[in-house]
DNA sequence: AACTATTTATAAGA
DNA sequence: TTCTTATAAATAGTT
């Protein structure tokens, strides 16, 4: 049916297979329009390419839903029972495991606990033991962090305080005593001599680096 | 494409018709089949003829199921959406319910603690203590109950052991003592004299309804 | 996309 | 239905 014999086998070349499929899937698609007007059947004709480009040929009068329908209903199978089956089966199987799971949380919560015998108790008792161990542990490790953490904010809070502090009195020593007597005010080197004169006129402050802090509101339980 | 060029129209001859009906079916399905081959193309024919006979042609390597799946999602049309959807929003919900519970144990398990604050982890070691505690009390009631019913079946042995003895001295009574000196030994009567003589020679039967048990395996943590 | 030599499909007849 | 065969139709390779 062309200008040489052709073996009905797959083609390699990407673009001759492109064009080939164009060809003959107008030239299926007219035989599917011819027939379903000669015969009065009923077609469908569905197809992909190898690209994945999609082409549908349906007779007219019946939609591609009825004419599924109409399928499953001549071939007796259900076309998406199996798939919905089984996401049921699933599903109870989900409902169960969830099931089981809400009865030992009941159970390590101290409910449901009227069918356990014994050893199961025991069994429960020892592992509830060992996971508050693990729960103090890690709270006692969260709350060193956190302490840690808050005197490190403090330490730098304190030593900023302190800085500012001495800004603020070389600046006043600048303009008090401006006679020149303190004329090197403005360099770090009489940062001790202005802390101890502030420190006279406020003895609550306390430069402290390694010190204890109160309390930081955690109960140690 | 004959003896003669035909008219594309309905063939009112019926038997013509079906004729047509099964050589063109032939022809198309054997064009899918090369179309299939060729182009290495997904291709779903089915027919129904007018007198409502079914046919289907199908590509190999994928199944009807698969195909109208392949369909649905190159159209964008869905013809079960209802009940399928339905239930996978129900089948996703119940997973995530899953997993929390999954996440809930496994902290109730001293895991998975990482990201909870201090807040959190006080009241997981609260909710742990008093669980803890329920468990306890639950294990002694447990065990209680289980000391009591042994006491009870031990009293109950006991009681019938007593009894198997009594009726056997009786019956020895009757034997030995067949002269009539005890002619009254089958009422009730004679029953602690009966246990004195046993006694004597089975010194280590010790009748006691209220004393202790020995250990029943249990340890009391 | 068009052409055309050839192959293939099939209408009519058996 | 199936076979035959003359002829229409489809199409492979080419342009």
């Amino acid at each position: 049916m062309g200008r040489g014999k052709i073996e009905i086998k797959r083609i390699e070349n990407a673009t001759n297979r492109q064009v080939t499929y164009s060809k003959r899937r107008n030239g299926i698609f007219k035989k599917a329009q011819e027939l379903t007007v000669l015969c009065d059947a009923k077609v469908s004709l569905i197809m992909f390419s190898s690209t994945g480009k999609f082409h549908e040929f349906i007779s007219p009068n019946i939609s591609t839903k009825a004419f599924f329908d109409l399928y499953q209903k001549t071939t007796g199978t259900d076309l998406w029972i199996s798939h919905y089956e089984k996401m049921q089966e699933n599903y109870r199987r989900l409902k169960e495991i969830n099931k089981k799971l809400r009865r030992e949380i009941r159970q390590r919560m101290g409910g449901d606990l009227d069918d356990l015998n014994i050893k199961e108790l025991q069994a429960l008792e020892a592992k509830m033991d060992s996971s508050l161990v693990a729960i103090r542990d890690r709270k006692y490790h969260v709350i060193k962090t956190q302490t840690d953490t808050h005197k490190k904010k403090v330490r730098n809070l304190e030593e900023r305080h302190a800085n500012l502090v001495f800004d603020l009195l070389d600046q006043q020593n600048g303009i008090v005593e401006s006679e020149g007597y303190y004329n090197e005010a403005a360099n770090g080197a009489s940062n001790l001599h202005a802390l101890r004169l502030y420190q006279i006129h406020h003895p609550n402050l306390v430069l402290q680096h390694g010190g204890r802090f109160g309390s930081n509101d955690l109960r140690l339980a």
